[in-house]
DNA sequence: TTGCTCCTCACGTCACGTGAGGTGGC
DNA sequence: TTGCTCCTCACGTCACGTGAGGTGGC
């Protein structure tokens, strides 16, 4: 009778039991019940002990499951508790393009702790430069710096557009600028900007709107140490250790933005160069 | 005179310079200075102001590397302070080692993700049935969860060695013996083994010491719900559940270990069948 | 009666981030 | 004198693990 599940509404497990058929650990099911992730099925009012029901079963896989690929507990609530399954794969597919960015920059990092073992960078060649001010087609938004580069690739691409739709000539690289906070707390506005020439006459507006996330304004002119890294932005890292020990020796560094340009353009998955700016106080004629 | 460098020995840079030279944050150069992993050149007596060596800016690029492949700073520590370029690559390449089985586990969540997603399951058949005792030739160690498939390699491969060597007969296919410990903490001792025919007429002895690890000694028989997994023995979460459930619902499930049948060997790279034995007490004949 | 399972705090882990509150140099 | 940089606590985060100390059912 005990095996009649016609009659047996549902099958409770123990707390042992329920962890050794889901191979999740007891202290993970009391706290995915704290979390409110996975409630048991019922609670003894007396004893507190927790039951499980047995097509809990599925529910707990799936938990283990996102968990092995470091989902956090919030949105695992949010995939279970997703009302369609339109819902649920959203979060799923957006946790699963997380953990692919994450994966390029595993790679990416493997790549420069060898170079950076096999030995010390050649010296790049700096020099001194008064860049002067440009206007261009901008786009500045709040970025996260592990998202830098996939946020950088649509903004690119939306620079290019609006500089076909507007018929502006371009005049020189695009470029980039990331204040001192950016690399300090790896969180900041980031501006995007592709340099054009004005059709003569054509008076400077203070800003205007263009399209879509891009404006027209001014990018300010300044003097700057300069570099060029021979490869993509995601590694400059050792350029910019050169340009800031070469400021802190030579000359006053100053407060205004790190400014980069791509000479080869921006693909992140090809190769480019990336040239290096740290704006810097000239207290005499470079050279 | 600011710029002879053949005049000063060393370029002091602020911490906030510092920062910004090597893209690690304030916060984490205060951190790796309190753990020890990279001390300021000099600290400013009356005002507590770090002060660090251009020269330092290389090991904090090794440092945030190391870090962006999630190596803990106490590893990070014995890298940096490796007195000869073995040691440091040892700690390097058993990290390295470390992601990889990481990645692997990761890509077996997804796929297996994926499967628990796409539907139920279909029920495995389950029947109970009684093991007889067997002698065996054994290797048993405490193993961790996440490394169990890597260590279970070695010991298949020095079990085949030792049956070899001693020319005893196989009578039937490797098992494996995993505590009810093992899945509610991951860890714990796990028994892997060959079961063997002893040649007619020796008798049993309680233990013998055979070679390196390898043990013979005699493998308690069991009543079990049996369950065959279609798959490789990482992925038999859904199995498991199965019988798990079943045994809440139709047996006494009893304390012994979990018993594992690897009937086309144990192979981590292809595929194999898993049969999994659920120790119960049986009440009466199963049918 | 003795183990065994289960319970609830409370605290530890790891690598920082986030303020609070205060000081020194240009 | 006013910002700006830098300082030191102290506490928060995240997903549990690790005891301590205690209770209920066979």
């Amino acid at each position: 009778v005990k095996g009649d599940t016609s009659v047996m509404a549902t099958t409770l497990l123990t707390i042992g039991e329920f962890s050794r058929a889901t191979h999740l650990s007891v202290k993970a099911l009391r706290h995915y019940h704290d979390m409110g992730v996975l409630e048991p099925a019922a609670i003894d009012a007396s004893s507190g002990y927790r039951s499980y029901g047995a097509e809990q079963v599925a529910s707990a896989q799936v938990i283990r499951r996102l968990r092995d690929l470091g989902m956090p507990l919030d949105s695992i609530r949010t995939v279970l508790a997703a009302p369609g399954l339109a819902e649920r794969n959203r979060e799923i597919a957006a946790h699963l393009a997380r953990m692919e960015r994450q994966l390029e920059q595993t790679q990416s990092a493997v790549s420069s702790l060898r170079a950076l073992l096999s030995g010390p960078a050649p010296r790049p060649v700096i020099e001194f430069r008064t860049i002067p001010a440009v206007t261009a087609l901008v786009i500045a938004e709040v970025v996260d710096g592990a998202e830098t580069v996939a946020w950088g690739t649509g903004v690119f691409a939306e620079l290019e557009e609006a500089l076909k739709a507007t018929g502006l000539e371009a005049a020189g690289p695009f470029g980039a600028l990331f204040p001192g906070e950016f690399f300090e707390i790896a969180r900041s506005e980031v501006t995007v900007f592709a340099p054009v020439t004005l059709p003569a006459g054509q008076a400077r507006q203070p800003e205007r709107h263009v399209s879509g996330r891009v404006h027209l304004r001014e990018v300010a002119g300044i003097e700057a140490a300069v570099a060029m890294h021979p490869g993509p932005a995601s590694e400059t890292d050792r350029t910019y250790g050169a340009l800031g020990t070469v400021v802190a020796e030579r000359a006053i560094g100053v407060d205004g933005p790190i400014r980069e340009y791509y000479p080869d353009g921006f693909d992140p998955a090809g190769d480019y160069r990336t040239e290096i700016c740290w704006p810097v106080f000239l207290t005499r004629s470079p050279g």
